[in-house]
DNA sequence: GTCTATATATGGATAGAC
DNA sequence: GTCTATCCATATATAGAC
């Protein structure tokens, strides 16, 4: 069991749950007492506010997404060794918390330059996104890959990647697919992703 | 100017801009009335709750995209002039109303099960989706295209056309353009996409 | 630290005058 | 049809006992 936490651990699992499910607005702090089966007043002992708690989930969220990225973009590898890596973790990442785009989108939506510069997303991709742009300049100027302008390829793949875990509720309801077998479609659509940017931008 | 609308218009037109944004539970009424610069009460005396003015909002959003979709692929056309016009007029449709699709994926994901079916998507698709399969397998068949399961081709195209307007709020900043830029970009992008899904999956 | 009870704020809904 | 005033439900936040 998982029981041995604190009451604030408890609270912090059970509001990052129910954020992610309801977003800001639908979701309730009842509800997240009920989910961390402690009593409402509490949450306002440890965190006092839901704006500040929902901070707290913000914060926790950030970590994973960006530095993944930026560590596989800053590599020295291969671009389709790049490529490939990028799919693999990201969906990997999105897999274990399949809500998080959807939560990440409604909240850059809400306030666009709040959120960019809570999440620091200018400076990652300043520390990684020179490097690729060269990398792909030169492999198209050695023929190895047609033309295509960096943003494109990046825009291209990560919405192959993201945009199925946004829609998923919908998806997997039209194709008739349990959790588990839309889990292992994601992970079929690792290969599947990879091998569709890499046989378009091949020369 | 447009202000000789009916009041009902009126409240009609600002509760679409307010909903789009927002959301349900992060739109207000007080915020819509005064965007139609009507009376809080007006709403109510014309929809008597929120829950009916959003119904209102949302049959009429609904009516725009799957149509056109249908349509498309249900016509006697070579596959690769479906996707061209696939994508063509999913963007198009998606510059007129860039907030509609952050609003269905919220709203698929609050309860799938009703949003599928008052959207009628299961009949929608199936109205379309067995001659698409078949001319896919057809194609194959004849070795024109490479083997690649029509789910994932839907999906990949789709992503690539939808994503970029989901993102836009994050994209449009990271990239410093201006709206117009950024439809622009999406114009373009139009050919980039078709090309990019047609010379991954030609032989 | 945790509970019950309660205060306070917000937002949706209604009554009634005009 | 449109307004002002007000009600009422809901949800967040606090007080105070244990």
């Amino acid at each position: 069991m998982t029981k041995d936490l604190s009451t604030e651990e408890k609270i912090l699992e059970a509001a990052r749950r129910v954020f992610l499910r309801d977003g800001y607005h639908g979701a309730r702090m009842e509800a997240i007492a009920k989910e961390a089966k402690v009593n409402k007043a509490l949450l306002h002992y440890y965190f006092r506010s839901k704006e500040k708690l929902f901070d707290s989930i913000f914060q926790q969220i950030k970590g994973g997404l960006l530095p993944k990225v930026a560590e596989i973009f800053k590599a020295d590898l291969p671009l389709f060794d790049k490529i490939r890596l990028f799919v693999e973790s990201y969906i990997d990442l999105l897999l274990e918390s399949p809500y998080v785009p959807l939560f990440m989108m409604n909240e850059v939506n809400k306030d666009p330059e709040n959120f960019i510069q809570k999440m620091g997303i200018i400076e990652k991709l300043q520390s990684f996104l020179p490097y690729f742009i060269v990398q792909l300049q030169d492999e198209i100027e050695k023929g190895n890959i047609k033309p295509i302008h960096p943003m494109h390829l990046l825009m291209n793949t990560m919405s192959m990647c993201v945009f199925p875990f946004l829609a998923k509720p919908m998806l997997q309801r039209v194709s008739g697919m349990s959790d588990a077998q839309y889990m292992d479609m994601m992970r079929e659509r690792k290969k599947i992703i990879t091998e569709f940017v890499i046989s378009s931008i091949k020369t």
